[in-house]
DNA sequence: CAAAAAACAGACAAGTCTGTCTATTTTTGA
DNA sequence: TCAAAAATAGACAGACTTGTCTGTTTTTTG
């Protein structure tokens, strides 16, 4: 394999492998036998396993934030804009994919020591209430102080996320969608 | 010690470390050491660590749901008794053993088909919206179609548990709460 | 084309874990 | 009081874990 393909194809089967089964349920020994590399290999790329860890992390968020976004500004402006955030994961909850927000998950996992991968998690949360916020500027006005608002509709998609993941149901999704309505 | 202390005795040095550290981060031998127990001790209570994590689940369950009823109950009758549910939060974010939730917790480091895990963290969710359920009712009457309104409370709930506790701050229960008194 | 870099397979160290078992002592209850 | 039950300490099996290291082969690059 190519030089340049190796590390991605170690994160691309690291993420697959953390977010379905758990950081902790997913040994270094399953991620080089999927990848079909040697463990030499992945430790010249990656330090640590939580360094692979991080890597999942940013690439999950990444892809996450670029495709949120672009979902919703395909929506017409206003405040249907906002509400597609929720449409967004309606349609992310009907892929075979789906598995709750693996940050909660990994936060649970690892020690509450582990600064490197709990401060990544709370960057990446930071990121998603700027994207909100964001959205919000354009489509309510930057004028007033939206702080709060951002705020709530975060918490809203955050907990639909959790929660349609818990009972394995979308209503959560569809009662935050009602909520968001109201507040905006 | 006596026979009937030492299982609880087992279930309290289990869930204090299991909610604490985790589930797979805590070994059967950190519970006997803490506990101050022999091994065969533990497995003449418990058949294998995945009963004893459904013993803490209950047991954190069975509280949690007899003193969020009892404060709640303490409050003035109507919509107050319904915000009390994020007083009583704030009031548990406050101390030093909050550690979000215990469900969201295991269920994140238990695999999808531990279903004797999963299925009484399910059971748990129900009855604590069936708490809500019976606040709803006592307090804004039982003619009234609530379901909606119940799910979006335990929404918000649940919501802020998670977040408060990622965070490390109490903005989201302040949010949650303002939000659930424009719901009802 | 040759040298440097990175891939490969896989053994190995050193530690973790759950659960079983033996053998002895203490507690309990009829 | 005396037998049954349950406590004790701790060795042990067997299977895992992460990370290192050796030695060989392939790929890349100046």
């Amino acid at each position: 394999m190519k030089h340049s393909e190796v590390k991605d194809k170690i994160i691309d089967t690291a993420s697959e492998l953390f977010y379905r089964k758990g950081y902790n349920s997913t040994g270094i020994n399953e991620i080089i036998a999927e990848a079909g590399i040697a463990k030499a290999t992945l430790y010249n790329h990656f330090k640590s396993k939580d360094e692979i860890c991080i890597a999942y992390l940013q690439s999950m968020n990444s892809t996450f934030l670029r495709d949120i976004a672009a979902f919703c500004r395909g929506r017409e402006k206003g405040k249907e804009q906002i509400l597609a955030i929720f449409d967004f994961l309606q349609e992310f909850y009907q892929t075979s994919v789906f598995n709750g927000c693996w940050c909660i998950k990994t936060v649970a996992e690892v020690p509450k020591d582990n600064e490197g991968i709990r401060g990544e998690i709370k960057r990446q949360k930071n990121l998603f209430i700027q994207v909100i916020a964001d959205l919000i500027g354009e489509n309510l006005g930057t004028e007033e102080q939206h702080t709060s608002k951002v705020r709530q509709i975060y918490l809203l998609y955050e907990g639909a996320v959790s929660e349609s993941h818990l009972h394995q149901a979308d209503w959560p999704i569809a009662e935050a969608k009602r909520i968001c309505e109201a507040v905006i």
